[in-house]
DNA sequence: CTGAAAGCGCTTACAG
DNA sequence: CTGAAAGCGCTTACAG
């Protein structure tokens, strides 16, 4: 074999990272035209950018992002928070609030739709005041371009904090203290509409429901939406008992309603429904035969028990796209107005209803 | 009232952002002063800090970031990826990965080990060849300092990828084709042995365990230490169905086992396990009465279902914290050799065994 | 269409 | 213990 075919073949990725300066001496051009090729500018001499391509093959050259942001005051970062407050998350334990199935589907949501538009996710929850300094500061320090915020709880002050400092900002769901901030919301109202509606469609007169935190705007909403159709559907009274999202607390209310007498109930999350599903079991209730159980929310949940869960689904998915184009809009036009966009929930009949 | 008292008063956040240079000129100090004292190097002056800290208060500063990760080559940033192929993870949607209560938990854990260290975790799936090659280049990019790496299949090329580019990086579990990288890892044989064992010591007799996908490492080994236990107990033949790690996998996995008159199956994980009660019950089939099932991963699924779910427990809190342990020291000395941790895991008993 | 040069906001030897 | 200065790797007016 003729040794000098020993010589480097296009080797794939060389030890040591190359810089722009580097590229342009082997282009044999200027650093402001390989910087150019680079970013896909347009009008450059064909034979410019042939030149710069091999160089850049040769060298295996990536774009610094620090330096690149330095100037162009961009990360292509966002941040996805979570916040809440200690009481509500620590119900869960820092760092497990992606094991609700409700977060992890927004999380996950969220990041599907920043993906195509190529910036990346940074996660953070905020539980306590600290946190949500860093939150602000985080994007102040120029570590990301803006936050997506959904809040674990009512009365959580950091979409105020985050609006005082101007920092672009989009909430899922609208916040339970007004704030001067855009969001993306899901008609809860309506939610809770659909669901009386189901479950008298379905032959229930007695119905009850199991509520959420009332603090929480979008529980409160479900309530609000299903007593309302519930009365123009003249029923009269409607049994309640208060659950706080989580599957126990489903279960214990379903107790105390099923003391009642109802046959139908709407639980104000999936978490709850399948909680109230398993507690009518151990008392040897059926479901849906003797009481319909529906849900919200849509989430993994509902398809882990038996009967699997009739639920209002939120489009999370489109509701996540949406706030997403909203912030880099927000990001572009820093001083663009609030903006709001409010969703439609939808029924998805299962087994339980 | 004095017109003079309309100075600004300690304003909370100054609208235009504020630079070192600034600070400097202020505090009537030079640069590197200020960037001492604001990165807490010890030996200054007490006057010296006393200004440049009043300094600060005054304008807000707060450091950029880019220009600080430019010179010193540190981002603060691990990447926190998930990664499989298309057929394995296509069976979620992109992005609803974290709808897999066991990745959720793998994230959030990941996610609480990163905090108190102070770094951020990017998010990033990886299911095809060029999503792999973007997690490469956005490290060598100067994105982030490492990766933190779980694979959802095996035969991810990742690994590998990661470690020819010299990439920092630790992955939870031992990769299924060997590749010279850390990680750490949670003993599934005695996971596996720990519920024949416990199966056994139940009473039951006639064991069927419900597989998951042949090719995972982790799912092999859990068969392989479930056998040797049995085996070693004296139980000749275990009934064996293959699963896909998903609710109806273990459903239909279970229908074949229970036609094989078993007492005690061991479902490869939680998911299955849910699906394996729900289809014992729709067959009027007692659990535990007639047949035990143990899942395995202890997550937010073994609490969803009745009985609630005996389970084996892995220690995803301790790994997490020791993959971000591992990964922190190999940024530090990148010319670190592989290092391995295996955990133990953990028997809970529930319910259901 | 291309290049020379300034500048983004920090940190860190190097003197003193 | 402190400061002047160089330099990290880019982008972007500004000329030409």
């Amino acid at each position: 074999m003729d040794p000098h075919d020993a010589h480097p073949a296009p080797l794939p990725a060389p030890p040591t990272a190359s810089t722009l300066e580097e590229v342009a001496r082997i282009a044999g051009v200027s650093r402001a035209s390989v910087s150019r090729v680079v970013n896909g500018k347009s009008g450059i001499a064909p034979h410019i950018v042939e030149a710069v391509m091999a160089a850049i093959a040769a060298t295996g050259y990536v774009p610094n992002r620090a330096a690149r942001t330095l100037v162009t005051r961009r990360t292509g970062i966002v941040l996805v928070v979570v916040s809440g407050t200690d009481t509500s998350m620590r119900e869960w334990g820092i760092g497990e609030v992606l094991a609700d199935p409700f977060f992890a589907r927004v999380a996950g949501g969220l990041m599907g739709s920043l993906r195509p538009r190529n910036v990346d996710p940074v996660l953070m929850l905020a539980v306590d005041q600290t946190e949500r300094e860093r939150v602000v500061n985080y994007v102040r320090e120029g570590n990301a371009d803006g936050v997506l915020l959904v809040s674990a709880e009512a009365n959580d002050t950091l979409p105020a904090m985050l609006s005082a400092a101007k920092v672009p900002v989009v909430l899922f769901s609208r916040p339970s203290t007004p704030a001067p901030v855009s969001y993306v919301d899901v008609d809860n109202r309506a939610g809770g509409g659909l669901a009386a509606e189901h479950l008298f469609s379905r032959g229930c007169r007695r119905l009850g429901i199991i509520t959420g935190p009332t603090e929480v705007a979008g529980a409160e909403d479900r309530l609000t939406g299903f007593l309302a159709s519930t009365q123009r559907l003249g029923l009269a009274d409607v049994a309640t008992a208060a659950g706080t999202f989580s599957v126990d607390s489903g279960a214990h209310a379903m107790i105390q309603l099923l003391a009642q007498g109802v046959d139908g109930v709407f639980a104000s999350n999936d978490n709850m429904a399948v909680g109230a599903i398993l507690a009518a079991h151990e008392r040897g209730v059926d479901v849906p035969g003797d009481v319909a159980v529906i849900g919200y929310d849509d989430t993994i949940a509902a398809l882990m028990c038996r009967p699997t869960v009739t639920t209002i689904r939120q489009p999370i998915e489109a509701v996540a796209a949406e706030m997403t184009r909203l912030l880099l809009d927000i990001v572009d036009d820093p001083g663009m107005p609030p903006r709001h966009e409010v969703l439609a929930p939808e029924l998805v009949v299962r087994g339980s209803a």
